[in-house]
DNA sequence: TATTCGTGGTT
DNA sequence: TAACCAAGAAT
């Protein structure tokens, strides 16, 4: 057996290799967005999965809801919530009827609750303001309760056909492999990824739907964030990242460690609020999150005034908590 | 702009 | 197995 591996420090070589290889291959050109869309497109048409809310029969409450749930949310995941919330509430103002309360405990173990607390102000604005109908423009859209730039052009490119530029996080990793050559997009997203992605948009309204939704399912499938699939990928012989030699990256995330967090003591409260369809007292969520289990002795009344502060969980008298009812 | 906000599967 | 990552938004 010889030394572990990595114990000579094989990074100088590593990247000598890498620099070698570069100079010694003619440069890439650009790649032309219109050969990248239509690749894409086709790499479509054959590999696309079959999701509920693509289908064309899906209503746009069932984009908008599919949006909310998969914000930062593995499709995987969101598959039974969605068809659960559907089944139950078909249309905004359905959901706007009831208390705030019940969409958070439809939610589940989606996770970041404040998004069902935003969907069901979104339902209720959609009632006021918009006769029950899901805005078609993206302005519209953008001032709706937990509608961000992502969402509000995946909603109207998905659900109404429009031209939008839809950036997610798997177009910010698919265009920086293949136009800048590096692993991954910046931690932050800038102006010109903004611009860059909208180089790539077709003219056509269908169209440009069609390539925003492509993208982003061959950034979920084949141009991952780990062990990339580019035996598989239409665009590899274009791609920038390739060419170099697959450099690594350079941006460290900075490790979140859940245990033991204010996230995790709220879950397990908000948890508890859930599962039981009455108020809870203040010393049954306390026996929820014990000191011991508590980073600092302030955890505990820390998370609870914040859900409170949030709308998540509401006081109602004599030291009980309950969802909110109105 | 940098932080905060859940949860659970994957590598 | 610890770390990474997942169709972001709000502040």
């Amino acid at each position: 057996m010889g030394p572990p591996y990595g114990s000579r420090s094989p990074r100088p070589r590593r990247r000598a290799l890498t620099y070698a290889r570069w100079v010694s291959r003619s440069p890439l050109p650009p790649a032309d967005p219109a050969v990248v869309v239509t690749r894409v497109l086709a790499w479509y048409a054959e590999n696309a999965r079959d999701l509920p809310w693509r289908r064309p029969d899906c209503s746009p409450w069932g984009v908008m809801v599919s949006e909310f749930m998969l914000q930062q949310t593995p499709v995987a995941r969101v598959l039974d919530p969605w068809r659960a919330w559907m089944g139950r509430w078909p249309q905004p103002a359905a959901l706007a009827a009831e208390p705030s309360g019940e969409a958070i405990r439809m939610w589940g173990r989606l996770g970041y609750p404040r998004r069902a607390l935003r969907l069901h102000a979104a339902a209720r604005a959609i009632v006021e303001s918009h006769a029950g109908a899901v805005p078609h423009t993206e302005t519209a859209l953008r001032a709706l309760p937990g509608v961000g730039e992502y969402t509000a052009a995946a909603v109207a490119a998905f659900a109404y056909g429009q031209r939008t530029v839809v950036v997610d996080t798997n177009v910010r990793r698919l265009l920086a492999r293949l136009v800048d050559g590096t692993p991954q997009a910046p931690p932050h997203p800038r102006a010109a990824e903004r611009s860059l992605a909208a180089a790539h948009v077709p003219e056509d309204p269908q169209r440009a739907a069609d390539w925003a939704v492509a993208s982003m399912e061959l950034g979920a499938l084949v141009c991952t964030a780990r062990s990339p699939r580019c035996e598989a990928c239409p665009l590899a012989d274009l791609c920038g990242w390739r060419h170099a030699g697959h450099p690594e990256g350079t941006y460290v995330s900075r490790t979140q460690t859940y245990e033991g967090t204010d996230r995790q003591c709220r879950g397990a409260l908000l948890a508890l609020l859930r599962d039981v369809p009455g108020p809870v007292a203040t010393d049954q969520l306390q026996r929820e999150w014990p000191d011991h289990r508590a980073r600092d002795p302030d955890q505990f009344a820390r998370a609870l005034a914040g859900l409170a502060r949030d709308g998540l969980i509401a006081p109602v008298g004599g030291g009980h908590w309950t969802l909110p009812t109105a």
